[in-house]
DNA sequence: CCTATGTTGTACTGCTAGTACAAACTGTGA
DNA sequence: TCACAGTTTGTACTAGCAGTACAACATAGG
C-alpha cells in the first residue's frame, strides 16, 4: 500500500470533498471511483479499501501540518514568540485544506481507531505545544503553569476546534489571510487571558 | 421514535461502550441487540435504526450538558466565576460518561450530520460561552475580546478536548475531583494566560 | 519479443441494515 | 370474562454495498 503513484495520489485528493461531505460510510467506493477517476479495480489494487482512502488523505493532512509546524518551532526565537508562530502555522495548514479537516472532524473516530493515524496525530498537534510549553517556561518567555500536559491539551483543543469549525463554516476565500486572524485572537487569548488587567491571581485558594 | 419507554431507555445504554469502543459502523444491530438484551425487532419497532440509537444517546448526554452549564450560569455571580463554574459544570458530566462522549467524538461526523444533535450541541457547548463573554465584557468581570466569536469557539475547544481526551484516555475511578483538577487547569489557562505577569501587552501592532 | 508489473471491466460472494409479518403477550376498560 | 390496542419478539426475507476473483489488455525495460 505504500508508494502510491504520485498521479494517483493527486487523483485522490478529488474524493476528499465527497468524504467531507457525506463522511466515509456515506460514500460508495463507486463514488470514489466515479469521483477521482480511477477505476474500483485499480483502487483495490492499491489501497486495501475503504479506511485505506482515508488513511492517505488524513496523513497527508498531518504531515502537512506537522511539517509547517515543525518549521515554525524551529527557529530561535522566545518560545512565546514559537507558540504565536506555530499557531498560525497550524491554522494556516488547516484553512488551506478544509475538505480534509471536514473528512478529519467527520471520521475522527475511524481516525482514532486506525493506529498510525493516532500517532501522526499525536505527533503533528500536541506534542509540539507540549514542548513550548517547556522551552517557554525554561527560557522564562512563558509561565510555568501546574499542570502542563492538561494545558498543552486545552491549546491543542483551542487551535484545533476553531480551524476545524473554520473550515466547516465554508471553505474561504482568503485562507492565509483569515488563519492570521484567528490565530491572533487565539494567541491573544492563551497568551493573555480574559481576566481584565490588573486582576490576575494565582487561581488555587 | 420520540417517548421511548424508560425501561429500554436504560436498557440502551448498554451500547454506549460497544459504540464507543468500535464506533457506530463497526458495531451491528446484532450486536447492540445482544449487549442491551433488546431484541433486534423490538429495537426497529421503536427506533428508525443505528442512526437512531446513537441519536438517542447522545442527545441525553448533550442534555445532560447543557442542563448542568445551564444551571452553572444561572446564578448570579460575576460573568468571570460563572466561567470558571461553566467549565467545572461541563467537564463534570463529560468525565461521568466517558463512554458516551468517546462515541460523541467517535461518531462526530455523523453526529453533525443529525441535524438536532447539531443544533443541540451548539446549545450545551458553545452558546453558553458566547453568552458569559458578553456578560462579561459587561459587568466588567472580563476582558473586551477583539472577536468574541473567535474566542468563545477556542475556549469551547479548550474544554472539549480537554474532557473528549481524559474520557478517552480510560474511565475515571474518580471523576470529579478530577474534574475540578482539569477544570482549574483550563480556567487558569484562559483567564490568566500564559505570559509571563507583567509582560501583557495587546498583541496587534 | 518476452516478462514484470500495472490497469481495468465484469461477474461474483458475503455480510448486514432494514423490512415484513405473524404469533404471542400485556394491560385496560366494560 | 372478553375484546381490543398497543407492544414484544422470532423468523424469514430483500437489497445494497464492500471486497474478491480473474481474465483481458497495456506498457515498459531488457
Amino acid at each position: 500500500m505504500r508508494k502510491l503513484p504520485v498521479k494517483l495520489a493527486s487523483q485522490l485528493y478529488g474524493a476528499a470533498e465527497l468524504i467531507a461531505e457525506r463522511g466515509l460510510d456515506g460514500t460508495k467506493i463507486e463514488d470514489i471511483a466515479e469521483a477521482t477517476g480511477i477505476p474500483k479495480a485499480t483502487l483495490y489494487y492499491h489501497l486495501e479499501g475503504k479506511n485505506a482512502v482515508l488513511e492517505f488523505l488524513l496523513t497527508d493532512l498531518l504531515e502537512m501540518i506537522a511539517g509547517a509546524v515543525g518549521i515554525a518551532i524551529a527557529s530561535a526565537e522566545s518560545a512565546r514568540t514559537r507558540l504565536e508562530t506555530a499557531v498560525t502555522a497550524q491554522l494556516g495548514v488547516m484553512l488551506e485544506h478544509p475538505f480534509l479537516c471536514r473528512a478529519l472532524v467527520g471520521d475522527l473516530g475511524r481516525a482514532t481507531r486506525l493506529p498510525d493515524l493516532a500517532v501522526a496525530l499525536r505527533a503533528a498537534f500536541f506534542e509540539p505545544i507540549e514542548q513550548l510549553l517547556t522551552d517557554g517556561a525554561a527560557d522564562g518567555s512563558l509561565r510555568q503553569v501546574t499542570d502542563p500536559s492538561a494545558v498543552a491539551t486545552s491549546i491543542f483543543g483551542a487551535i484545533t476546534v476553531a480551524g476545524l469549525s473554520a473550515a466547516v463554516d465554508g471553505p474561504l476565500k482568503e485562507p492565509s489571510s483569515e488563519a492570521v486572524r484567528l490565530s491572533a485572537a487565539i494567541s491573544d487569548l492563551i497568551l493573555d487571558g480574559l481576566a481584565p488587567p490588573g486582576t490576575r491571581d494565582a487561581l488555587e485558594s
